[in-house]
DNA sequence: GTTAAAATTGAGTATTCACTCAATACCTTC
DNA sequence: GAAGGTATTGAGTGAATACTCAATTTTAAC
């Protein structure tokens, strides 16, 4: 009996990731979801109830994106340290590829949001720590499999060393926001990447 | 014959910078400078000229007090290295101080502005340079006296050093921003410093 | 073909937005 | 005290904001 639905949920919800990523929560107005949605105001709040109930739906996106990214480097590598240097790696070709925003968008959010979008914040939190759990994971793994030089130095602990990995990512995808050569971020990527090759056992020496 | 100026206009820079620095540009609305300034509508225009002039002085003001406070910080230690690392560690305790963020503003505004406000980007970026540029000054300075322990590797030229350390504060600063235990950024922030030191020749060797 | 239910529309809501300007308040100089 | 000029006011501007809802369209089941 129901009319079917002409809009594909994820499409539009994909759509309005791009977007917000793009523009930020408050810099993107209802005129532009309407836009790059192609749907009217009454089919959006039909849909997803409100603008703050639109981008945190985003946000999950996004977050189910990143860590399935994520994945395929960890599974595509033996070495967890390796995989890490990897992801970072490729987070320095930021600048020649084509996206919404060279910055993390959960980091984005974090710094944009106040107190009227505390729903929205609250699972920005939760996002980050899901990504950071991900990354103390995989340091975990490095050490389990002995890979980790000195696992008994405080700063070593898969603990440590995955909220300074988060920190990493965050300014480093916050530095490619900025202008200029893209030759710089790959720097930046590769002198990130090399310090956690440094902490891996049998160091061939970067140099 | 003019009459004498009712309001201090760096004590009102000062306020709007906290305001845009706790909320950001798009959700600082002139309602909420009108509060906070104590002021007019015609006023407010009349001194500054624009929601937007009045956010990019703020900028200069916020970026004045950042180097001035880091020059502190320069200025009383002999070691450019241990100053940088002192630094760090003082970043590290952004969750004990009351602050209107303990983002960067800087990097705030870099993420959240857009193609609309390009002049403050504009400004922004041009900020941001110049904290860079502080910082490879100092990785500069530490190479003159001898303190790198390996000033040939590339990863160690003052550049990508400079480059290097200004990602990592705003990754510490939007880490800083969310929440949980003031420990753990103290953590991360001394992390960061005793990699810092571990640039000195005679590393004493952190543990 | 009729009917029922869901999806969609888009004009319209009240509110807030950044901003203007004629009027006023105030101080300094003479 | 008078005059001149600037700082300040605050009601008011049009545009944009997020959002609503009665009306309409579309589809599937009978």
């Amino acid at each position: 009996m129901p009319r079917a639905t002409l809009h594909n949920r994820q499409d539009s919800l994909d759509r309005a990731l791009n977007l917000f990523w793009q523009k930020g929560f408050h810099a993107t107005s209802l005129k532009d979801i309407e836009r790059t949605l192609d749907m009217r105001p009454g089919s959006i709040y039909a849909a997803f109830g409100s603008k703050d109930g639109l981008f945190q739906e985003a946000l999950d996106c996004y977050a189910t994106r990143s860590l399935r990214e994520m994945e395929i480097i960890m599974a595509s590598h033996d070495s967890p340290l390796d995989a890490l240097a990897a992801y970072i790696r490729q987070l320095g070709c930021l600048r020649d590829k084509e996206v919404p925003s060279r910055a993390c968008m959960l980091a984005k959010s974090l710094l944009e949001l106040g107190e009227r979008e505390q729903a929205a914040r609250d699972k920005v939190e939760t996002l980050l720590a899901g990504m950071e759990a991900r990354f103390r994971q995989a340091f975990a793994d490095a050490r389990d499999a002995g890979e980790l030089v000195d696992p008994e130095r405080p700063a070593h602990q898969p603990e440590r060393l995955g909220r300074r990995l988060q920190a990493e990512v965050m300014g480093l995808r916050a530095y490619a926001q900025r202008e200029g050569d893209s030759e710089i971020v790959h720097q930046l990527a590769e002198d990130i990447a090399q310090d956690i090759e440094a902490l891996k056992v049998h160091n061939t020496g970067a140099h």
